[in-house]
DNA sequence: ATTTGATATGACCAACTGGTCATGTCGCAG
DNA sequence: CTGCGACATGACCAGTTGGTCATATCAAAT
């Protein structure tokens, strides 16, 4: 992370014309992928010239680099707003509200969330590495984070791995949120473009079979 | 589903000459996705001269069909093994064996796992949703099967919502080999590439995760 | 009025892509 | 020996890619 991607020059320019580059490459890597994405389409969008992008960004990996930079802040300040505003209450109250506030960013920033899709299985992108290890570091530190607060309260089965916790709970969350935002992704739940209260009863289901097990 | 993928001309190919086709084929696919797989390469690996790979094949999506569904059978061959050889145990025990079944498939089948992982969130690649719906449909009644035994068989708290249950399971298992097969996945359970007995100790910790729940 | 430096531009480039096709090889039937 | 049909081949095509660069524009400073 230690370059500038960005050229000073993208820096000067006004700010209604930065946003609509950043916009146009948001939406071209974000349904395109980074090898798919057209740098000729992206200025097309933007409405700019193919030569400009070159003053603003070194090269394709400058602009991508520059875009996830943005899209893994507004992620973070997510997290740290949610981790805060649910600091004192019961665990599973607070993996509710949290489960909540990962639907609501992804329908308030579906690029983002797309694009955070597009990069993890694909080997060939650059930084990918770097890059997903950023976001599970975060994801990690935040269940961590409730789930050591929990145990504090005795709100835990004594005896119970917190790695294993902290696992459950990270790929539940995470298929989560991509069967609300990718179609066929779901066997059962239907949640792909389901209905907010139907969301919201799927979320409650889940976070009662994730505090009582499945045992009778 | 409906046309075929492969002219006759590959049929009547000596064996090892279509298996170094298919292999080929799969090792590209696997490793640079439908969209990156240059059939160039395809070819300079598998020895043949471009224009018989279209001898044997209508197009690139003939030869990506013809693949996936080679793999999509190997996959339905496996679940059949592991279901009917379980099928008189109890759940649980049946949920650790079917996910030291999946562990044991995508070491032996790392191509065929790879290929999945790649399709899965890239919508530009043909046929996906097809493809995609037919591996859920497959998990689907997989764990579908399992829980309705279990409940026949009073494993299952009552009030369990069915839908929830075979979500959690699916969500979980999913994640579970991701995380064994790819890199910078997994938060704590370092199982990328982990040694057997580590991979074992943390499938009993999940397996009683779900079970008995988190709370207290 | 002239110079200067920052910014804009699109024709251009080599490299590659999926796909085609005229030509060739070769075993076998007549 | 001839001719035929199945299969093999790689030069070739139009289209696209990421990236370059000589040239143009234009406001501010002199």
């Amino acid at each position: 992370m230690s370059q500038q991607p960005a050229r000073t020059t993208f820096s000067h320019l006004p700010a209604d014309k930065q946003e609509r580059v950043l916009n146009a490459a948001l939406n071209e890597f974000a349904d395109q992928g980074y090898h798919q994405a057209s740098l000729n389409r992206l200025v097309a969008r933007a409405g700019i010239a193919k030569g400009s992008l070159y003053q603003y960004f070194p090269n394709k990996e400058g602009i991508f680099r520059h875009i996830f930079q943005l899209a893994l802040g507004r992620v973070r300040q997510t997290l740290v707003a949610v981790k805060d505003s649910t600091e004192n209450e019961n665990l599973f109250i607070r993996l509710e509200k949290s489960l909540k506030a990962g639907v609501r960013f992804l329908q308030e920033h579906p690029r983002i969330y797309s694009l955070y899709l597009k990069i993890q299985f694909d080997r060939q992108v650059p930084f990918r590495q770097e890059f997903l290890a950023a976001v599970r570091r975060h994801a990690g530190e935040y269940f961590g984070s409730l789930i050591s607060r929990a145990r504090a309260r005795g709100e835990l089965r004594p005896g119970i791995s917190e790695p294993a916790a902290l696992f459950l709970l990270d790929a539940v969350f995470d298929r989560f949120l991509q069967a609300v935002a990718v179609p066929y992704l779901d066997v059962t739940f239907n949640l792909h473009q389901a209905p907010e209260e139907i969301v919201q009863r799927r979320i409650r289901e889940l976070i009662d079979l994730l505090r009582e097990g499945l045992a009778a």
